[in-house]
DNA sequence: CTATAATCGGAACGGTCACTCCGCTTCGAC
DNA sequence: GTCGAAGCGGAGTGACCGTTCCGATTATAG
């Protein structure tokens, strides 16, 4: 059930790194959707050989993405602790806009692929925005029935329209409007 | 170059109807995705018989959409006429997320799928959301820097975000978010 | 160096889907 | 009723893509 597999050998070391970058590259530039032949032949293999690492394209894409959702639960955690909850919040939706500019791999990672791995990061994920959600509206920073299912929804939708557009300085602008969205309304 | 075209028969107008319900039907319950033979199957015809109405998939899905998106041109444009242009919007977004509940269809129709024909559509949306979000910035019921460029993206992400999640109750709760979000900074 | 097993590459498979083709059916003008 | 043309259906085509298979290649232990 662990790991009693013996060392990989020296090439296929190589190979499974050479597929790793080229899929992250090509999952960043296209999303889920490249056809798993273009990272092969990025990669400078046959397709075959992304198939003796990764049983599935979709396990190749856990294994690219599970990492960058770990960044952003980090970075959540990381808020939930902070002393401003509500800054802490604007600094993870800044970055989350940063990344949208050039990666599209963020949208695909957040909901609907990946089945075992990502799930679990989504889960982790999901608790870290929970607990910065309540301690930003306990700060009177975030509105009620708001919760990270609402917010992750909600980035998802938006990280995919503003990739379709092209604009990069539009992520900022309407997450600005969704940031402001989400405190408190006015009386 | 006009329509010199003798009128159909009778069984070809039947069938062309048949496949505008079934396209409707099923462009509502899947979006742009639903293989056109299911829309065929549904209509009770074969394949073919769809290519002798519509050129294309894509002008199938035009012909079924170009109504719906001209429905939200006429409110949005009797909403620019409005004596409260605040409150017309939020006619205007609260009759989208109505709409959001029931049909798959509308963020395709909103971006991405159609050439012609939406697109003009969409161009004529885009125009009147302008002078509507206009008299309501003008009014003070909404900020700066949101054109209807971003709000048609940012209205597309939302549906599709909601559309993936099932919950009835999420589309209503998102746009109190981003209504809210749409208004002035506070101070 | 040699034997052996791991690894590789890429042709081939199977499934899906938009779209085409054509022999048969059916309408409707006369 | 007859007949020409319009229309129909559904098998077939080609493209794309994930995945598998296997003969050729190459690393490494001894």
């Amino acid at each position: 059930m662990s790991t009693p597999d013996r060392p990989l050998r020296a090439d296929a070391r190589r190979n499974r790194e050479s597929v790793l970058t080229a899929a992250r590259e090509a999952f960043a530039e296209s999303g889920y959707g490249v056809p798993l032949d273009a990272i092969a032949a990025r990669a400078g293999v046959g397709p075959g050989t992304v198939y003796r690492h990764f049983p599935t394209k979709e396990a190749l894409f856990e294994a690219v993405t599970v990492a960058r959702v770990r960044e952003l639960v980090a970075l959540a955690r990381a808020g939930g602790a902070a002393a401003d909850p509500g800054a802490a919040l604007d600094a993870l939706l800044g970055r989350i806009a940063e990344e949208a500019v050039a990666k599209r791999d963020l949208p695909d990672a957040l909901g609907g692929v990946g089945e075992a791995a990502v799930a679990v990061a989504r889960t982790e994920l999901h608790g870290a925005l929970d607990t910065l959600l309540d301690r930003a509206r306990a700060a009177g920073a975030v509105r009620e029935g708001i919760g990270a299912a609402e917010l992750m929804v909600l980035l998802k939708g938006l990280l995919q329209a503003v990739q379709e557009s092209g604009d990069p300085a539009l992520p900022a602008r309407l997450l600005a409007v969704v940031r402001d969205g989400l405190r408190p309304p006015r009386p």
